[in-house]
DNA sequence: CGAGCGCTTGACCGGCGTCAACACCCGTGG
DNA sequence: CCACGGGTGTTGACGCCGGTCAAGCGCTCG
């Protein structure tokens, strides 16, 4: 098993009017009133590849913007094996059942270095009842993480090993080249799909071998879609 | 295949104040205050077993309060089979996602006869706004829909064929007589754990012969469970 | 340059899917 | 009341997909 590295760094605080990706997010529609209500500073943190957010059921302090990266959403099983219930990309929140519960839900480990801003729950308790417009953000937040849920379900965890693995390759497009694709290790790919790691390979293999795919790497972590119309039907 | 029944009936208009359920509900910690902000009348329905309460990318009027029965959600796959990401039990809420998007993510379907309160979504919206109290419960009724949608893809679909079945009796037994669990069609199983229908008959009859479950009905709907311990460790 | 980890590939086997026959329940109609 | 028929559950035989075990390779980093 890889060891676990809790090592987040302090980045700073963030100024969330001047944030890059401002329009994907929770505070995408506030406006100067809503800004003044914040009386916590936001901060900034970068975890390295591997690092732990959190644990399942660890108290919270606040939840997550995804800004760099991409996180996976773990869930130890009854029998000790773990299952990854999905993976956040930027954009996405990240522990949004804190809010309700104060507790996580499953654990957050970054798949390769992140960058997040943490954003303490008492902002969002307060914020919520003063904007609407922080409100009608919060219910769009939700139905994507439970859309998303039920997506990986449904997308990813039927059908033969072959439709699962080109299914995630096609899941895993760049929002901006959407000719490439990312992957992950393999054992992660496993728990991803409810695979064996070698099927995962297998399946990968045979789909580069019959030119749906192309390496675009050594590590088999990145792409490229050379024929797309083979990944969707199969 | 079922033919679809779109037969709801009308049972009239509940009293919120004096449901019998009310403290498993979105209303449960309103008061009188928050009641008297209702200004549109909330429809008590009843549909019979296999009728659809709606389907997917349908436009909401409103969402439900499950208060009989069972209703599964289904998604069609890309290749055209249906695929059950969950079942919702008594006190579950049906179609949160509305609340968002004014549209249902999924298809809903009664498993058996149930009835349902409808709360029109502007209904919510007022309400959600103007009561800390639901906007608290509105919350909790998300963040308890994505872990239960989580625990179907963490619990039931991963390992064997017999551990998925075993899952799937644990997790359906009774609330108030807890030595008694529901199952369902053996092909909806099928749609539920990603197993064919065979396997589920045969799942089951190993189980029921190997004395860990006790049929008590004729149909397979009903069953006892004998030996809880043989269905969880497996 | 060597050690170690992760990816790939092969051989073999078992669990689950497939196809098919049969049993049982229940509603229908004679 | 019984005969019939369709729908659903069960069971069997068989084959294939994916799991298991194991060996080998290549990348990366010390």
């Amino acid at each position: 098993m890889i060891p676990i590295h809790i090592d987040s760094t302090w980045k700073g605080t963030s100024d969330c009017r001047s944030c890059g990706i401002r329009d994907m997010v929770l505070f995408a529609d506030l406006d100067e009133q809503d800004f003044a209500e914040i009386h916590t500073p936001i901060d900034d943190l970068a975890f390295s590849s591997g690092s732990v957010l959190y644990t399942e059921g660890q108290q919270a302090v606040g939840l997550f913007t995804l800004r760099k990266g991409m996180v996976k959403l773990v869930r130890s099983t009854a029998d000790g094996r773990e299952r990854i219930v999905r993976v956040l990309r930027v954009g996405d929140v990240i522990g949004l059942e804190a809010l309700a519960t104060a507790r996580y839900d499953s654990e957050a480990i970054a798949l390769m270095d992140v960058s997040v801003c943490r954003i303490p729950l008492g902002v969002l308790h307060h914020l919520s009842s003063q904007s609407p417009r922080l409100h009608k953000q919060l219910m769009q937040k939700w139905q994507h993480a439970l859309k998303d849920a039920d997506d990986w379900l449904a997308d990813l965890n039927f059908g033969s090993a072959r439709q699962r693995v080109a299914g995630l390759a096609l899941k895993m497009r760049d929002a901006d080249k959407p000719q490439f694709t990312s992957l992950f290790a393999r054992e992660d790919m496993g728990a991803m799909l409810d695979l064996k790691l070698e099927t995962v390979s297998r399946e990968i293999s045979a789909l580069v071998r019959e030119g749906a795919l192309k390496p675009c790497d050594k590590q088999g972590r990145r792409y490229e879609i050379s024929d797309e119309s083979m990944l969707s039907e199969v």
